[in-house]
DNA sequence: CTCCAGGAGATAT
DNA sequence: ATATCTCCTGGA
């Protein structure tokens, strides 16, 4: 790879971005995406499709720049960084006005988003997330990625597709220290490679329709196609429960003794049809120990 | 050495 | 419906 003029100049957010410092980092590597590696504190190397990028926070900038000969527009950042006037709608719609919980994460954590991510490679790296912590999903995700997929900047490869994946035996990715995962990622790709249109589609169907295509691929239950819908489908509506969020409600909603079915169901009713982005303040904040403080 | 992670699926009640 | 066990791997 020419390493001389890599990458295209910076460009910079617009002002209305509203992310700090922490709410920046904690979108790129707090758990939604397994995309983006940090440089420093400061600056992050990832990836947008098979497009590599740079992003750094730079005086209460958020500045990026992509590989020079790689095809990406403004208006494709712009979207997966979810910078349109559409966040702070699902901001607005957020019970925050009566709710001090949720008032206090998005005033600690103030433009945090949900990205919007493609959704093939999300639902691959979630498969990946039973039992795992982020550094490890990393981790497999990216000798998966390493090995099937093609090098776009340095160390950083893109996500090979689910077609290529179908070619792969569960043997060999389990060499890849997959684990039980490989399993479910080898029936997955398979199986997506049979259909018609592979996950296309999915992204345009309502939510239930959409999480029900999703349920029937193996490795695939409630939490996990949740993510994927959130993270990689727009569907700020998806609730993934998992044992952080099940704990969180309990401590901060007084939930304790409820049923899973039940927590969801007050979730929904409490933060609305943008209950997703919610979970997001209310996940970061408790990784992040804000909450407790004053 | 044992225990258990940001889960899903199979099996048994 | 709900409870329990197992599945790989790596880190505490």
């Amino acid at each position: 790879m020419n390493k001389e003029n890599l990458w295209g100049p910076w460009r910079t957010f617009g002002k209305s971005h509203h992310f700090s410092h922490v709410s920046l980092r904690e979108t790129l590597q707090g758990g939604q995406s397994f995309d983006w590696k940090s440089l420093s504190d400061y600056h992050w190397r990832g990836k947008i499709g098979d497009v590599a990028l740079e992003c750094r926070w730079e005086k209460n900038l958020v500045q990026w720049r992509k590989v020079r000969i790689q095809k990406l527009k403004s208006l494709q950042v712009e979207k997966y960084f979810f910078l349109d006037q559409g966040y702070q709608n699902a901001i607005d719609e957020l019970p925050w006005r009566s709710d001090p919980v949720l008032r206090k994460c998005i005033s600690k954590l103030r433009g945090l988003r949900i990205l919007r991510q493609p959704l093939d490679q999300t639902l691959f790296y979630f498969l990946l997330s039973s039992a795992k912590s982020i550094p490890q999903i990393q981790s497999i995700g990216d000798a998966v990625c390493k090995k099937y997929g093609k090098e776009i900047a340095p160390e950083i490869y893109s996500f090979p597709g689910w077609e290529r994946l179908a070619q792969v035996s569960e043997a060999e990715l389990r060499s890849l220290k997959l684990g039980y995962r490989a399993k479910y990622v080898a029936q997955t790709a398979r199986l997506i490679a049979n259909q018609d249109n592979g996950l296309e589609g999915i992204g345009d169907l309502p939510y239930r329709d959409a999480k029900k295509e999703l349920l029937r691929l193996p490795g695939v239950g409630e939490k996990i196609a949740d993510c994927v819908l959130l993270f990689g489908g727009n569907f700020l509506e998806a609730f993934p429960m998992d044992t952080w969020i099940e704990k969180s409600l309990e401590k901060r909603y007084a939930l304790k003794g409820w049923k899973s079915d039940n927590k969801i169901h007050f979730a929904r009713i409490h933060f609305g049809k943008s209950a997703g982005l919610a979970q997001q303040f209310l996940f970061s904040a408790e990784r992040l120990g804000i909450l407790d403080k004053k």
